[in-house]
DNA sequence: CGGTTTAGGTCAACCCATGAAACAAACCCA
DNA sequence: TGGGTTTGTTTCATGGGTTGACCTAAACCG
């Protein structure tokens, strides 16, 4: 018999640890503040004593975590607060996305300000995942030389990659030709004169820790729906990343939505993919040279092309059922429209809605709302830079004992 | 901005709570262990040194948590070991739940074995919800004073309710023709001499937990799927059952299966409900006076009836695509067919599997797992009144500072 | 310009949980 | 019966956090 969370700490607490838990209390309250914030109100709101967190601030001043930020005159008497707030120079993260119209690269500061964005147009179609993954080496050695003149460490890379991951090895993404391609290993090789640590994960997972971040806690609950070539979710529940017993969470591309649909690729029928998907959009119409899928669909939608706008009404009601599926078993009540959906939300924003209202069981006495993403098509490098970042925000003290 | 999981601790740790952590750490352990544990192998285990073992032994020994098996002779030299297990006396759960046959009420004690069983048949579809919940507080009487003849004190009791609840109040729940019944107060108000708190939640996710717990540790992650005059899903993930934001995840019953198929009294169409659900199952044939729906459609189909046969073929068929949706996007590897559905499982499980491996993408590397629930139609006061014991076994100091 | 007010640092004394080492208890075996 | 062995307990030292007092710094106010 087991208890029903097993997520507790398994190693005992000594006094030392106590110190770091107390460290990692103050650390917070010093990132959910909106603004720099003193000691006096940091001794008040832990409910700890002037003189720890004194002891625990010098620490985390050392650290380079956080900057004292200046005084603060407030017109009151007394002496002015000095202002301590998360440090801008010290670690960071590195996010590398490879997108359906190039190569992005991306370092993200302890704050989340994003200090560096690159995007290189490319077609990596012809190319192989070795030829790909060089590139975005040399992408990431510029970005860390670029930072690093401005104090900046980057302490661990993300790769986003459109598919499921397992432990770095891509098991299958469509969108590149990539199937068992072991990115993690790959892309290690390639950056090993960097000397930093390589992480692969699901682009639709790291969008949506993009979003989390971006949206300064107003959202902790969502369902990320990212359009592209394919079509994948990232599912956050309670300011959580839900990823799944093997991290291959969200497959939401690949949700029947009519089961005598369409054939998928994937071997099934009626895949929301197959409704929704930028290619399903653009049915048989070929792209021209020198644009891309989604430069495609928008053009054609903005001219009015009815062919156009109602393949947008189809995916938009394939995205409606699919979604009601996610939001009837998770009970989440916010859908933001990520990626392409973003520059398409306002086709697909309505038709969704209605079949959300018909379709959700609770929608009948609890509102949904459905908008497009804040960060666009960058939401996934920088949700993959903004990973180290957590990372370092949920355990400072790793970080601190480097 | 936040940091991604905000459910960390809010409240600074002082001495006092670096204890408590020991030992609820200890506490675990001791919960893990197959058989009874000694304080050695407690010190070892959890990495703590012998005399704050000791004390802290001492301390569930005065709570009524724990108690001491007796000495253990193992034939080695040396003092032999004082075994520490958890106590079959102290507190306990109640569990009361509302079935499609009858109304359930249960004890269990925090060993997880249960202690009391009761069961009364009863057709409530032509009483009120008062006096279904009078019969109901009758019951929890009766269990709290039999069990409290063996030591034992019943600390919360949980009602299990057919359908979304929230803070007590039934939204909606047909199979009982409930709508907007605030069965907490109603309950609440019925066993006020009694002077237990009252839960209300759902019943799929209540039976889900009694699954987790019953599983012995082998089971993690899972979806509990529930059958019966509607149908509903507890998930489970990592241990831990998802609720969603408002509690109101799991409604399986209404994931669209076919968009344009049947109307649903929901509003919808399509809904797995109409498709295979006991009533759908069973079409318009009606059911045998003194006879159940269960009993009637396991019935006809152990009599190889056809019409039955191929009902049983559809109803598995929507079960697969609507459980393909719920695994494309959470990435659960085991699905358990509870309530009705464990009793039909042979005839729904080569069916569902069918189609998981046909439509859930990961399918193809990574094996699933279709099979009966453990408890069957018990599952849910089960858990119910696990639900207690959950919660002192998660925070055993909040039962101690009582 | 000096008094007042508030932020922050520093120092003692104390509390309390853990760790280390010594000690008592209860078994085996010869 | 006595040595060896393992278990559980007692005693003392350690160390972090707290409380409280006292002090300095830097603003406002009359």
């Amino acid at each position: 018999m087991r208890p029903s969370s097993p997520r507790q700490a398994a190693e005992p607490v000594r006094q030392e640890g106590l110190r770091s838990i107390n460290l990692e209390l103050v650390f917070r309250h010093i990132l959910a503040a909106p603004a720099p914030i003193s000691r006096t109100e940091l001794a008040t709101g832990t409910g700890l004593t002037r003189p720890t967190i004194s002891r625990i601030v010098e620490e985390l001043l050392a650290g380079n975590l956080i900057t004292e930020t200046g005084l603060t005159h407030d017109g009151r008497a007394g002496r002015p607060r000095v202002g301590l707030s998360i440090s801008d120079k010290g670690p960071a993260g590195l996010g590398l996305d490879i997108r359906s119209d190039g190569l992005a690269a991306c370092v993200v500061d302890l704050t989340g300000t994003v200090r560096h964005l690159a995007f290189a147009p490319s077609t990596y179609a012809d190319q192989g995942a070795p030829a790909v993954l060089a590139e975005l080496a040399r992408m990431a050695g510029t970005a860390i030389e670029a930072t690093a003149a401005e104090d900046l460490t980057v302490v661990t890379a993300t790769l986003a990659v459109p598919g499921p991951v397992d432990a770095g090895m891509v098991r299958s993404a469509p969108a590149l030709g990539w199937r068992n391609v072991d990115a993690g290993a790959l892309l290690r090789g390639a950056t090993r004169h960097l000397a930093v640590p390589i992480t692969v994960d699901n682009e639709a997972n790291l969008a949506a820790l993009g979003e989390l971040y971006a949206s300064d806690n107003t959202l902790s609950s969502f369902v990320y729906v990212s359009g592209g070539l394919g079509i994948g979710a990232g599912i956050v529940l309670d300011g959580q990343l839900l990823r799944g017993v093997r991290g291959w969470s969200g497959e939401l591309g690949h949700v029947t939505v009519y089961p005598d649909g369409k054939p998928c690729p994937c071997g099934s029928r009626g895949c929301l993919q197959t409704y929704a998907s930028l290619p399903a959009i653009l049915s048989d119409e070929p792209v021209p040279p020198h644009s891309t899928p989604d430069a495609a669909v928008t053009g054609r939608a903005d001219a009015g092309d009815p062919a156009t706008l109602a393949a947008l009404d189809t995916a938009g009601t394939a995205l409606g059922i699919a979604l009601s599926d996610v939001i009837n078993i998770l009970d989440i009540d916010t859908v933001l429209l990520g990626g392409a959906f973003s520059l398409l939300s306002s086709w697909l924003t309505a038709t969704i809605r209605t079949e959300l209202n018909q379709r959700v069981l609770t929608a009948a006495w609890a509102p949904l709302t459905v908008r497009p993403a804040q960060l666009g098509p960058d939401a996934a490098v920088i949700g993959a830079a903004l990973t180290a970042i957590d990372q370092i925000r949920q355990h400072p003290t790793a970080w601190l004992l480097r």
